[in-house]
DNA sequence: AATGGCGTCAACCGCAAACAT
DNA sequence: GATGTTTGCGGTTGACGCCAT
């Protein structure tokens, strides 16, 4: 028995949207909403595409307050400061960036933040002009010698309130792989740290809190049972550091990964099964 | 001028969680 | 509680444009 697939793959369009698409599905959603049913929309708004693909759409690119463009400096530390923290969560990033998308995050951080970060000056080049029905996206990120490695050191990455609902236990990104429970992300008064406290209510049952942490990096609190909360501060440097180890590990053919009971016999998650045998 | 390499970004894919029945 | 469906997420891919040769 296969998967139901989402929709009738021989009779929907794929690739860009045209303006017509575009127009076509802003005009009715502004009308009639989404319906509580993506699967549904195209249909009723007469587009011959995927539901997904169609939220998809919306919510990356025809949604009101869409913000497009380059990153400011303050959006690069709560993106570095989430990331050193808990991975490349870039649904709750986005969620501290208003008007920024996961996609938008994860495509900066991937082609920009990422070698920015690491030393690489990957902005010599002039933005790119895209093609027509995509001339209104780029502005990129212009290159800011200063911005890249300024403050190293010294600096740390504030970030505002965030509950975490999520309750993945494995994380990853070409970069690292690295633990998470549930965790609630505070301001905390001096607004440059960022506070995770695990969240007590989330557990597996075994009452076996016991979690690898790199320790050098400050990644992550330990539980033991009990609330525990660590302030985090991240500096550029120990963000850059953190990359680079984990590049190594990753270089390696090795990543990162939880001893913990979910990841030892429940979990089934192709990223575990893959992982090799490398633990903190 | 031609073209191959590379960077960027939109969109797709597959999986797991959440929700509905 | 079991099963089916939809949504949300993160990783990956393919198309496109710029740049160097």
């Amino acid at each position: 028995m296969g998967r139901t697939p989402c929709c009738d793959k021989a009779n929907v369009k794929k690739g860009p949207w045209s303006p017509e698409e575009d127009t076509k599905l802003k005009e009715f959603i502004e009308k009639y909403g989404t319906g509580g049913n993506w699967i549904a929309l195209p249909h009723k708004a007469g587009l011959r595409r995927c539901g997904k693909s169609c939220r998809l759409r919306w919510l990356n690119y025809l949604r009101p307050n869409i913000k497009h463009g380059e990153f400011s400096e303050e959006e690069d530390r709560v993106i570095c400061s989430i990331f050193a923290a808990i991975g490349s969560r870039w649904s709750i990033m986005a969620s501290q960036l208003p008007g920024r998308t996961d996609n938008d995050i994860k495509n900066y951080w991937n082609t920009k933040l990422k070698k920015k970060l690491l030393g690489i000056t990957p902005f010599q080049r002039k933005p790119h002009r895209r093609n027509n029905h995509h001339h209104h996206q780029n502005q990129h990120f212009s290159p800011s010698p200063s911005s890249s490695s300024q403050g190293a050191g010294s600096e740390s990455f504030p970030i505002t309130s965030q509950v975490m609902p999520r309750s993945t236990p494995v994380i990853s990104s070409d970069f690292f792989q690295v633990p998470y429970h549930q965790y609630q992300m505070k301001s905390s008064s001096n607004m440059n740290t960022v506070s995770i406290i695990k969240d007590l209510n989330y557990g597996y049952g075994g009452g076996e809190e016991q979690m690898s942490i790199h320790k050098e990096s400050k990644l992550f609190l330990l539980g033991g049972g009990c609330q525990v909360e660590t302030g985090l501060e991240y500096s550029l440097e120990e963000i850059k550091q953190l990359l680079i180890s984990n590049s190594v590990c990753n270089n390696n053919n090795h990543n990162l990964y939880l001893d913990h009971p979910m990841a030892n016999g429940k979990m089934e998650n192709s990223k575990l099964q893959h992982a090799p045998d490398f633990r903190l």
